[in-house]
DNA sequence: ACGGAGATCGCCAACGTTTTCATGCATTCT
DNA sequence: AGAATGCATGAAAACGTTGGCGATCTCCGT
């Protein structure tokens, strides 16, 4: 049916060992027919067996990427970065997509770890313990995730609460919520940690509330408790518990940034087009996808070097017009609940 | 290195063959040896290498799926879909990510095709003709477009349409726009003839405006000419440009739906989380995926019957709060245009 | 008791490629 | 001049799996 090596070789009228060597190892044979086995390879449309190749050489010349919820837009950001690294280096990339469930994503890797040369997890949700079962078994790079003597991408999470919390304090907020993430997902735990640390060297007092879904919905959940909490304004664990703040807010008719200010982590591309647009700590998404590529292709040419490289991208806070100076009146009075149209949530 | 069929094949007391057979083909071997085999092969942890597999049988156990634009969260959805089911039917799934660019589009089918037993393209930018050289390569469905003998799953757009028309001329609305997605788009030339015809039928003047980038930018760009139509309601090609309108008319003071009503296509999962709550005509992703699975899979069963299997799935129109009465003086004097604060447009 | 059918299983070729290994030949060194 | 080197190429083995073919054995009908 297709066409293969031998049809080449015949083509060309030399030995399919000299057709290899044309195309893998151009220096090996003489220019003439090295230039005449090219040129019949291409007019004959060949393309080697990737299947036939791997066998040999045992690499498969696919890369895997697992993600938690391609419906959180923080993670198509990341896999558009890594197809695009990917695809440059001559690389096809199988996805799959967890649903945010710890045992489906040890299954997932398993059965994807025979059919390439290396993983990326991207924010996995399974436990360290887990994820150190995995390592070793096949070369794996982790993104938004950090253990020891795994090699790694991870955005500035201190730097980037740092940034949040100076412009909180810059507006004179002085009583600062967070909403909290999951408390399996490690990147919670870390912007909890860094939230911490950063508002008490700047003197303004941190409050955690809960610990939510990491989504829309959670949001909306958690903003009753931020208006009872008498804080100015509040950092949420993303974007998307942030949208579900403000929208909650605008249905109770607490006024953003005048009675509370809110402030998101990602910059997913909607942060900006909502009403009024999300002040937010931008992570780099797409370029983690490709550092997290380079690490892995790199980890792939030379096993035994760097065991665990690192490599921590900068962040950045986009102010936009959530956010705003503290009020005179530090604790809003909102208004009681009312059942207000709050718009059907979510898809059906 | 990893566990082959001779390790089972030794470990059990049988040949190659025999472990074969035991698990592809269980009918044909002793019940006792089979499950001696089938025991031994879980305990050495064996699974058979698909690039050896591949090589004999011909098929790959994977599939591609092509999307024009990961950052449109229309696609993430179609992807979770498509995700599931090939998961369920133990296929893996290549993701490639085009860009929007046709150019590339074709490349990557081309690249892809070889190591797939068969493509999803989802809402291809490429033409007809291209289309149509790509057909018969690879077995092939696609996604939200139509081509004469070629198996396609759609959604109802004109049943959609007339749904949101009737929804719109059902609150008195009398002059009705149409906000253009880009020309080349299969999908756009569709839904604009579909809003033709339906509101010709419900007696509406339908006023169509520009031709627009399906992103919220485009939205942004169309909404003067909006409200420069005189219109009382408008249907944007998709909930992104839909977004970019709702975001551009508050800005300017103009009040949704009070002097406009705003209608967008597609039910992405932000539709319901800005404010005020888009009303939209709900396409059926997740199940798109699916079913374009299903049909795949069933092409690739039995190749030769139905040539140009279609489905075309339900829309559903969510009626959220951006739509209203049609206002009492039809055509509203919006307040001249100021430097709003738009909010920094879209990432960096 | 014999032939044949059916069940069960092993042998071996094949899939398309890469990679040693060996070969032929021209060139250069002593 | 003979041997040693280098280059360019071909032959063949190997990668792990599947499937056709045939061998063996059991069982049944006549």
């Amino acid at each position: 049916m297709a066409v293969t090596i031998k049809d080449v070789a015949r083509a060309a009228g030399v030995s399919a060992s000299t057709v290899t060597r044309a195309l893998t190892m151009p220096a090996l044979v003489h220019p003439e027919t090295r230039d005449r086995v090219r040129r019949t390879a291409a007019s004959l449309g060949y393309h080697p067996n990737r299947a036939a190749r791997g066998l040999i050489t045992g690499r498969t010349g696919n890369l895997g990427l697992l993600v938690p919820d391609l419906g959180n837009p923080f993670f198509p950001s990341v896999v558009k970065g890594v197809q695009a690294r990917a695809h440059e280096a001559d690389y096809a990339v199988f996805l799959a997509d967890t649903d945010e469930d710890s045992a489906a994503e040890i299954g997932l890797v398993r059965k994807l770890s025979q059919q390439v040369d290396g993983l990326l997890l991207c924010s996995p949700r399974m436990t360290d313990d887990e994820l150190r079962t995995l390592v070793g078994d096949t070369p794996l790079v982790l993104v938004n995730r950090r253990l020891a003597r795994v090699p790694s991408v991870i955005p500035e999470f201190l730097d980037g609460m740092r940034q949040a919390v100076s412009h909180l304090t810059a507006l004179g907020h002085r009583r600062i919520g967070y909403v909290a993430g999951p408390r399996s997902s490690w990147a919670n735990r870390e912007r909890a940690r860094s939230a911490r640390t950063v508002s008490a060297a700047a003197g303004a007092e941190l409050v955690e509330i809960g610990s939510v879904a990491p989504q829309f919905e959670g949001g909306v959940a958690a903003a009753d408790q931020v208006l009872a909490a008498g804080v100015t304004a509040v950092i949420a664990y993303n974007d998307l518990v942030a949208l579900g703040l403000l929208n909650r807010f605008t249905a109770r008719g607490v006024s953003v940034p005048g009675d509370l200010s809110v402030l998101g982590f990602d910059d997913i591309p909607l942060a900006a087009m909502v009403h009024p647009a999300l002040t937010t700590v931008a992570l780099p998404k797409e370029q983690s996808g490709r550092a997290a590529v380079d690490l892995l292709l790199q980890l792939l040419a030379d096993p035994d070097r760097s065991p665990a490289a690192r490599r921590e991208l900068p962040t950045q806070l986009m102010v936009r017009a959530s956010t705003g100076p503290a009020p005179v009146h530090p604790a809003p009075k909102p208004a009681p609940a009312e059942s207000a149209p709050l718009g059907s949530a979510g898809p059906p």
